[in-house]
DNA sequence: TTATTTATACCGACTAGTTGGTATAACATG
DNA sequence: CATGTTATACCAACTAGTCGGTATAAATAA
């Protein structure tokens, strides 16, 4: 076997993502993503056949690894709490804890390419359908199970409440950014936190444990 | 005076408009831009001395434009309530009114300059970040006059709830792409009004709400 | 052992087409 | 006419992608 060619594949991966996200993919040149992984353009021909292809195989890994933040964010807090309403308030919690840390250009790949009709493609688009599902899915199971058990005091639709997980994200990127603000994003997440207990919360019983709060 | 060149003006920024949301400013070349338009190059530089200060004039028009729309929506949610709550609730019900009729590409073009560094001048952003800023002044002080009459039944960060207006707008927007299933804008702001109902609204039943936290 | 084969990994000059932008002449209208 | 507006022709730089060739190292064979 010769020289390990994944660790140049995983160097282009990398070089282009931190591209994606300061300009976009659309404006990044393959001559931009070459140099700053400092191959040729041989090499990088030789192990994606065009530009979209490097596109698709970009979004399927930021997908796979947000999949994994998804599995292991889920049961850390299912095992922190067994109350699925401290679940979710526990996941927004750690959401805004891995955005405190500010990265350097936070925002999403997936958004980046909704916006950029070139990249959009539907293989693309199906990925992170389902990789955004999942989250929804986790979260509207556990809000019914603590709705049944304290119904909210408004009609809400509780599947958009879920969804609204992921919309806080997307849009807290953008307000991120345009802001120039990045500790944004942790701070919609705490909102949209706070607003969740208020409106599942048990109401005024006293059996309330003391959940530890950020200040 | 000759002819009238406003007009082709307009139709050049028309057809960037569309052209942006579709497949993102970046990627569209000024070909493109031309063809649309039914003009030639000469025709083109002759209006905007290039590309970049095409895309300033397009979004300064963009926040001009959601600037109409904030004072017209706003004075007309306060002649139908004198509740400032109820005003905010209206406001989300408005909103969510403008996407029920689905355009043919929602999205914002602030968030698409977001993600594409280029066009993303320090210009632009703070046109974008006073054009953004003033939904959440607004709604701020709406709230606040609420919460003096009702405090929220869990400590919240009034601000961040006044913002995340806008995020779930912009949310909602790469949501709705993703699940190619433009509805989802409409149901996200509806869900966020029902959230700021629970939060905010005067209990039904008049009970005591000593919200005695301790930390 | 050593020579040869084979498959993977990489290089960099090259091409055909596109890009944003310019120069300049023609046209329209008061 | 003069000024504002549009058209044609053009360019230099850049674009994605190609192609012939090279380097490396393991497997095989002498």
């Amino acid at each position: 076997m010769p020289r390990d060619g994944t660790i140049t594949r995983t160097r282009i991966l990398d070089a282009t993502l931190a591209l994606a996200m300061e300009k976009g993919l659309a404006a990044t040149s393959l001559d931009e993503i070459i140099a700053k992984t400092g191959i040729t353009k041989g090499a990088f021909f030789y192990h994606f056949k065009n530009k979209n292809e490097l596109a698709i195989t970009l979004v399927k890994r930021f997908a796979e690894q947000d999949h994994e933040i998804y599995k292991t964010a889920t049961a850390r807090v299912e095992t922190l709490s067994r109350d699925p309403l401290q679940q979710v308030l526990l996941l927004c919690g750690l959401g805004a804890e891995l955005f405190k840390e500010v990265p350097e250009n936070p925002g999403c790949l997936m958004a980046s390419y909704c916006y950029q009709g070139d990249l959009w493609s539907e293989e693309a688009r199906q990925v992170c359908e389902v990789a955004l599902k999942e989250w929804a899915d986790w979260i509207e199971a556990k809000l019914k199970q603590a709705a049944k058990k304290t119904p909210p005091a408004v009609p809400v639709d509780l599947r958009q409440v879920s969804e609204m997980f992921q919309v806080i994200f997307e849009g807290a990127f953008i307000l991120a950014r345009t802001y120039n603000q990045p500790d944004i994003i942790a701070r919609q997440v705490l909102a949209y936190r706070d607003m969740l207990e208020a409106l599942l919360k048990p109401a005024a019983k006293p059996r309330r444990k003391a959940s530890s709060r950020r200040d």
